[in-house]
DNA sequence: ACGCGCTTGTGAAAGCTTTAACTTATCCCT
DNA sequence: AGGGATAAGTTAAAGCTTTCACAAGCGCGT
């Protein structure tokens, strides 16, 4: 085990990861096989046992997996044992939605800091935090040493804020603009462009 | 060609729209080539000419695309060469951002009604929309043959309101709730969960 | 105590996706 | 007008991912 994980098998074990999570807090299960979550996945039970086979041996056979170790075995391997926070970049409107989501707290996550360019919008409060002035983003990030940052600002800025960051020393990108970045190879950049989907699903309909 | 096109084909169409439109609009550039839409977007030239060419054949040898018309062929294999209206379920905080975008007008959708069941919500004016109680949910999808739907409500009321959409006649989700909803074949089901993007870029980080 | 159901982890096979490499075509410059 | 540079489209190979199928292990009920 433990050579080279594909990136594919990773990125299931978020979706593995919050359907346990479910499974466990919602509906007071304890075990379930990678049948029983498979079903519920829509994803076969042989990929969800070869993909946590590269991680180890989790399961019983004739039992299937105890819930409540896979979720703390997947939050270790998924470096979620701890609580990551999190600079946001943009308040506007979907700036705001982002702060005041309370979906992050428990699940590894933390908005500690939210700026913006706007003179209109530094000062105000989103979630708790006092939106910061743009130009304090990277004496922030590095003093703090924050490695996540969330994207929110127009496409136009995307690039240059994303240049910011990499500078300040940020490791971790989830783009919200609507616009590839170009980062150094090492930095994790992932998107989030709702129109994207969208387009994707208009091919299949008539 | 046209035989039965990968899905992850499909999915990066959408990207290569994207950097096109881009380019056209944003930087007045004429044409470009493999190498450089492959450049700008972290791909290989022979990804993006082996993806187009399941469709057709769009460029010439030795100068490239013409930007503009792989614009409108690649509208045209997305069915973006039309307005879709979409349903947006919720009107939450996410809800309203989402209405408040401007983003979709461009890009073929156009959020056409607002639904949600809180008493207090329903009537508020959002992105120029009065919100619909979820009451009227189904008939208005059936009514006005409404295909795509944002969901935009709480990870307890997400299969519920699924069911609903898809036996009004909904044809594309696009799940916002942080939970995977189950469908049947051929409805399309894309999804938008912040926390799974960062959770997999944390894997990577000490 | 034992056998039968069930379920894991896995090696090999099948299926799918990406890359490499090549032929052919176009353009531009001299 | 011709040669060199560029770049599409394509076939085959390489690489990657998923599925299959089965041995081995566990637990429950009799």
């Amino acid at each position: 085990m433990a050579n080279e994980i594909p990136d594919i098998v990773i990125g299931r074990l978020p979706v593995y990861l919050r359907a346990l999570v479910r499974m466990a807090e919602d509906e007071d299960k304890i075990t379930t096989s990678s049948h029983e979550l498979g079903q519920r996945l829509g994803i076969s039970s042989a990929q969800i046992r070869k993909d946590l086979s590269h991680f180890g041996e989790f399961g019983k056979q004739g039992t299937g997996y105890h819930i409540n170790y896979l979720i703390e075995q997947l939050r270790q391997i998924l470096h979620l044992d701890r609580e990551w926070p999190v600079a946001l970049i943009g308040a506007g409107s979907l700036g705001r939605a982002l702060a005041n989501y309370h979906g992050f707290r428990h699940r590894g996550f933390r908005i500690a800091w939210i700026f913006d360019n706007d003179p209109a919008k530094i000062g105000q409060v989103m979630g708790g935090l006092v939106v910061q002035p743009v130009a304090e983003l990277a004496e922030t990030i590095d003093r703090q040493a924050v490695q996540v940052a969330i994207l929110a600002v127009p496409a136009a800025a995307a690039q240059e804020i994303s240049n910011l960051l990499v500078e300040a020393g940020i490791r971790a990108i989830l783009n919200y603009a609507p616009i590839n970045i170009n980062v150094p190879i090492g930095i994790q950049v992932r998107y989030s462009d709702p129109v994207l989907q969208m387009q994707r699903m208009t091919y299949y309909l008539a």
